[in-house]
RNA sequence: GCGCCCGUAGCUCAGCAGGAUAGAGCACCAGAUUCCUAAUCUGGGGGCCAUGGGUUCGAAUCCCGUCGGGCGCACCA
């Protein structure tokens, strides 16, 4: 009997998974046709697919080469398909390839292809899946940066645990990731912040006391006037602001940076870099790239118009510096300083992506969709800053994630929090779990609205798909321990006793590594959760075969031959299930 | 008025850079538990893919219009 899968898992040093490998099979059986002058040379290859067939009656893998390249090469499709076919059958792991439809090539690969791939998983454990498509370039991914005046609420939820899936995806497929937080400590909300800090001083020092209007009344600052009381004692109780603003400020936004951090800790995430927009302004950056930017006619000064579609009945045209960000698709130029001198978010937001840019090869932001109206000025600043002396721009993208809505019981919650009327990260993530948190959030696309009715999810969180993914892996831990216990372990020794119900297991895990790429090209995180939920769907099914058909189960006490190869299945879809999840940041636990 | 996003089963959502007969979960109906623990599985009903055009071998997917929903349109952050 041949076993074309240990020679290939001995052969592929390089660990090329099936579905990249066959790709290539297509473009070399192209070049040859070129080669031989059967086909015109150089086809456009970009179009060309290879991918499983949605139905999988009709085969193992599919091309559409034959329909994308008939017209530049100047014949019909299944000509074209009929030259492609003669070509493909030469490669040993090819048991059929057929035309199908309008021109579709369907393959059907070998048993012993498949079982290769089995191996293969086994042979890179932690790593299958793990592309290198990303070439090491550095990406930095700037998410949640939420504003440091209070605790996380469930509107920063989506936007964190979506950026933090995908930077995490962006490093499994080859990017090195810098995972960056941008403090904004510099605007007006953080001296409403110390102002407000400054009333729970007062408070702390046993006045009584009524926070005003527009200042903010939750009580998570309580602590930090109690911070204030012990190290200052009453040093500011009598003193004009002008004496205390910025230390306040500065305690205040320490204090609410470390209250996010441990918020965004139970959701398991941290990051690599977090950035200062006041140490931003103060290390004379800002004007750095202001200098910059005039010296190439990219900023001006000049009046300001008047905001469109809307009637300001104190609307006076004032001269500010202006970028010039019509230059680049924009509606209208953008101050980047105030009249009063000070500069606009902006201006600072403009010379952080300077910053930005200068460490990585790409940059991505994850946006909330409020702020969907100051993209085009940033990508301009930032294709302005990263080209203006010739060259192309710096790769950037911003991805918005829609709002989500909450709701309770499916009354709309109004969140403020100036109102201190919001629902916090912590109590949402402390009811359901930090999993069920992040796998809600990563099992839709994260540009399209949700609703998150937060009774919803507490009463049904037992029923949530990420409980789902994590029985299957639970159940294939348990049957391998079970094995263990009656004396069995999994072998690769016999995997010829694995037929077509098995091999169906393996084929679809086996597009994992494909998927991870398409996830991580699109920025769609949501991807892996959906493929997870698929191979569980799958697992599950072929594990209740055993209720009615003994000889299914993994275990079959009378043949440890069957037993080991079986078990050896079970480890590897586990490991792609594992693999799967620790993309997502969600725990693949051994038992529920 | 302008810009961006969305519209797919009763509900919540997928649909893999245009592919073959549009899918899943929940809910509903009918079944499977002396079993490798059923947090599971099997089967069923349920769709003008908002709508009208266009592009092509082929459109839920791309382009334009219309309708509907969301977000935004400060020197705010």
């Amino acid at each position: 009997m041949r076993r074309d899968w240990a020679n290939r898992a001995a052969m592929t040093d390089a660990r090329i998974n099936l579905h990249a490998d066959f790709a290539s099979v297509i473009d070399t059986a192209l070049t040859a046709l070129e080669a031989a002058g059967t086909l015109p040379a150089g086809l456009p290859r970009g179009a060309v697919t290879c991918e499983p067939p949605r139905d999988p009656s009709h085969g193992d893998l599919s091309t559409n080469a034959a329909m994308v390249l008939a017209k530049p090469a100047g014949t019909n499709p299944r000509a074209l398909a009929a030259l492609l076919v003669a070509e493909l059958e030469k490669e040993p792991r090819v048991v059929s390839a057929e035309i199908a439809g309008p021109g579709f090539i369907n393959l059907r690969l070998t048993d012993d292809a498949w079982r290769g791939e089995l191996a293969l998983i086994a042979q890179s454990a932690a790593d299958y899946g793990r592309s290198q498509m990303g070439g090491g370039r550095v990406v930095n991914v700037e998410y949640v940066s939420a504003n440091p005046t209070g605790p996380m609420h469930m509107g920063h939820c989506r936007g964190a645990v979506v950026g933090d899936a995908l930077a995490d995806l962006l490093a499994y497929a080859g990017h090195k990731v810098i995972k960056e937080y941008y403090v904004n400590d510099a605007g007006a909300q953080v001296d409403v912040l110390a102002r407000s800090v400054h009333m729970r001083y007062l408070e702390a020092l046993g006045q009584s006391i009524e926070i005003p209007e527009g200042l903010y009344p939750g009580d998570y600052l309580v602590p930090v006037g109690q911070a204030l009381v012990e190290e200052f004692g009453d040093t500011y109780k009598e003193a004009p602001e002008s004496d205390w603003l910025i230390l306040f400020r500065t305690r205040a936004v320490a204090a609410m940076m470390d209250m996010i951090r441990a918020d965004l800790a139970t959701l398991g995430i941290r990051h690599d870099l977090f950035s200062s927009e006041a140490e931003l302004q103060a290390s004379g950056k800002v004007d750095a790239a202001e200098q910059y930017l005039r010296s190439h006619d990219l900023i001006y000064d000049g009046l300001l118009e008047a905001p469109k579609g809307k009637t300001l009945d104190d609307w006076e045209p004032v001269e500010l510096p202006l970028f010039r960000s019509t230059k680049f698709g924009d509606d209208q130029d953008r101050p980047i300083k105030k009249s009063n001198g000070a500069w606009t978010y902006f201006g600072a937001d403009l010379a952080y992506h300077f910053q930005k840019s200068q460490n990585a090869d790409a940059l991505v932001d994850i946006w909330g969709a409020d702020h969907a109206g100051t993209v085009k000025r940033i990508k301009a600043a930032v294709a302005a800053l990263t080209s203006a002396e010739g060259g192309t721009a710096k790769p950037f993208e911003v991805k918005l994630v829609q709002m989500v809505q909450l709701l309770r019981d499916g009354q709309p919650v109004k969140m403020s929090k100036r109102a201190g009327t919001f629902v916090t990260l912590s109590d949402v993530v402390d009811e359901v779990g930090k999993d069920v948190v992040r796998f809600t959030m990563l099992t839709r696309k994260p540009d399209a609205q949700m609703d998150f009715d937060f009774a919803k999810v507490v009463e049904a969180s037992k029923d949530n798909p990420v409980f789902y993914v994590q029985y299957a892996h639970a159940r294939i831990c348990r049957n391998l321990k079970k094995g263990a216990d009656e004396g069995f372990m999994p072998s690769a020794e016999n995997l010829g006793l694995l037929g077509e119900e098995e091999l169906a297991l393996v084929k679809l895990a086996a597009q994992f590594p494909r998927t991870v790429e398409a996830a991580a090209v699109a920025r769609e995180p949501h991807r892996i959760a959906f493929f997870l939920h698929d191979l569980a769907s799958a697992f599950h099914s072929y594990y209740n075969l055993g209720n009615d058909r003994p000889e299914k189960r993994f275990i079959v006490a009378h043949d440890s031959a069957l037993t080991a190869a079986r078990l050896f299945l079970a480890a590897q879809i586990g490991q792609v299930v594992r693999n799967g999840l620790a993309l997502l940041g969600v725990v693949a636990a051994e038992e529920l």
